[in-house]
DNA sequence: AAAAATAATTGTAAAATTGACATTTTTTTA
DNA sequence: TAAAAAAATGTCAATTTTACAATTATTTTT
C-alpha cells in the first residue's frame, strides 16, 4: 500500500568512480555497456537501487559483484539528477568514488570487459559519466591534500616510495624525497615495519602500515599537507 | 511508455538544512511539519523531486517557496536513502546545505510556522533530520575552515568585526582581532568601501564587500585559514 | 576640550614550518 | 674491496604563524 500516492516515482541508480593506483599511476576501471542504446560503448559501472537496499548497499553491491572484493573504500560523490541525463528514462543516479588497490583486483566475469584506463586517457563515456569522472579526480585532488585517502589505494603494507609515486602521479608533480618523507611521518599516521622490499630497490626500503589507531585522531595532521602554492596550480591546470 | 519497465520506481525527495547568521550567532531554520504522521514535530523544509525538474531545481523551488528569496547560497551535502528513513514510505533524500543573510529573510506564510533556532539548541527532529543537521553542521566547520563560503552568510556589505564574529561562533572560540584582520585581506577577497558602520561602535567600522573577480581565483587563498590545531580541537570536541 | 571607546594598522619576537640541498647508511653488484 | 644504487636522515636559511603589544585614527560622550 503506498502511502504517498499521488506522488512522482523515479528511477534510483547509483554509479561508481572506481580508481586504483598500479604502482605508477592512478587508473580508471570501465566497463563496456551490455545493451543498448549505445551498447559497447564505455561507461561506469553502475545499477538501479532495490526496493530494500540503500543506495550505498546498492553501490557496495554493484562493486562486488564487479570485483569480487568486500570492503573496498568508497565514498559518495554526488547526486546527478538531471531529468534528460540518461537517454533512454530519466533516472537519478548517486554516484560514489571507489578506491582499490589494483593488485588485489581480478577481474571475476569475462561479460563486462571492465577494463583499466589512465586517468587522463580514457575513452569517451555515455551519458554524463564524463561529468562525473571529471568531478571525482577534481575532488580526489582536492580532498587528498587534506584527508589520507590515498592510502586507500595502496596494499596493506607498502613503502615511502610508493607512497610518493602515488601522490606525484595524483598531483602530477614531483616531491623533495627528504620533505616528503619528514611530512608524512610528521603525521604519526604511519607505522614502520620491520621487514623491507627488496624487490624494487639495492638497499630495500623499510616496510609501512597505516596505524588504525591514530587513523581518525590524526586526520587532521593532513591539513595543509599539499602546498597551497601545489593546490593552485592543480586549479589552474583544470 | 516506460523504458526500464522491470525496474523499482522510488520516492525521491530533498530536505534543507538552512543556516543563517543573525550577527551573534549560527542559526537553523525548522519548521513544523503540517501532516501526518508527525504532525506538529519539528522538522527540515523539504519536498518530492517532480517529474520535470532536477533535485537542484527541486530545493531552489523548495527554498524560494518558504523564504521568498532567489539566489540563496546552497550545495549538495548527501543522499540520505536508509529504506526505512521513512516511517510514511520509503523515500529518498537528497540533503542540501543553504546559507542565508538572516536580515534578507522574511516569513511569507504563517502556515510553515518556520523558527530560527541556536545551532546547539534546537528541538527534536523527525526521522533522520537530526542525523542531516549534524552531517551539514560539521560539513560547515569543516569546509569553512578552507572556502570562504562563510561569506554567504553575511549581507552584501559587512565589517571586520562581523566576519569575525560569525568564525567565532562557528568555531567557538576567539581570534586575535590584529591576526584575524591581516589574515583575512591578505586573501585579496575583500575590498573595502568607503561608508562605515556607525551603529555598532564609537569610531565605526568600514563596510566590506567580497570581490567577486577574486573570489574564484582566490579561494586556495582559504587553505589553511583555519589553524590545525584549531580544526583538531574542534573535531575532538565533537 | 578632554576622555572614552572602538577600529585599524603595524610591529616584534619566538616558534614552527618549509624548501633546497647535503650527508650517511645499507644493501647488492662488479 | 670498491662502486653503485637507493633509502633514510640531517642541516640551514627563508618564510610563516602566533601571541602580544603599541600606535594611530575616528567618532561619541562627558
Amino acid at each position: 500500500m503506498k502511502r504517498y500516492a499521488q506522488q512522482t516515482r523515479l528511477l534510483v541508480a547509483v554509479d561508481c568512480i572506481i580508481f586504483g593506483f598500479d604502482g605508477q599511476e592512478i587508473k580508471l576501471l570501465l566497463i563496456q555497456r551490455g545493451f543498448e542504446p549505445c551498447k559497447g560503448k564505455w561507461s561506469l559501472v553502475g545499477g538501479f537501487v532495490q526496493e530494500e537496499e540503500s543506495a550505498e548497499d546498492a553501490a557496495t553491491r554493484v562493486l562486488k559483484n564487479l570485483t569480487g572484493l568486500d570492503g573496498i573504500y568508497m565514498e559518495q560523490l554526488h547526486t546527478f539528477s538531471s531529468p534528460d541525463r540518461d537517454s533512454v528514462e530519466r533516472t537519478i543516479s548517486v554516484a560514489y568514488t571507489a578506491l582499490i588497490d589494483i593488485k588485489r583486483y581480478k577481474q571475476l566475469h569475462e561479460d563486462f570487459h571492465a577494463v583499466w584506463f589512465p586517468i587522463n586517457h580514457h575513452p569517451e563515456l555515455i551519458f554524463d559519466h564524463d561529468a562525473m569522472v571529471n568531478q571525482a579526480k577534481e575532488k580526489l585532488r582536492y580532498k587528498a591534500a587534506l584527508h589520507p585517502l590515498l592510502l586507500e589505494l595502496l596494499p596493506p603494507k607498502f613503502t615511502l616510495p610508493q607512497l610518493q609515486q602515488l601522490y606525484e602521479s595524483v598531483y602530477n608533480t614531483s616531491f623533495d624525497k627528504g620533505n616528503f618523507s619528514r611530512k608524512i611521518l610528521s603525521t604519526g599516521l604511519l607505522v614502520r615495519l620491520a621487514d623491507k622490499d627488496k624487490l624494487n630497490s639495492r638497499k630495500g626500503a623499510f616496510y609501512y602500515k597505516v596505524d588504525k589507531k591514530k587513523y581518525n585522531v590524526n586526520l587532521h595532521a593532513f591539513l595543509n599537507f599539499v602546498p597551497e602554492a601545489l593546490m593552485k596550480k592543480s586549479a589552474a591546470a583544470r
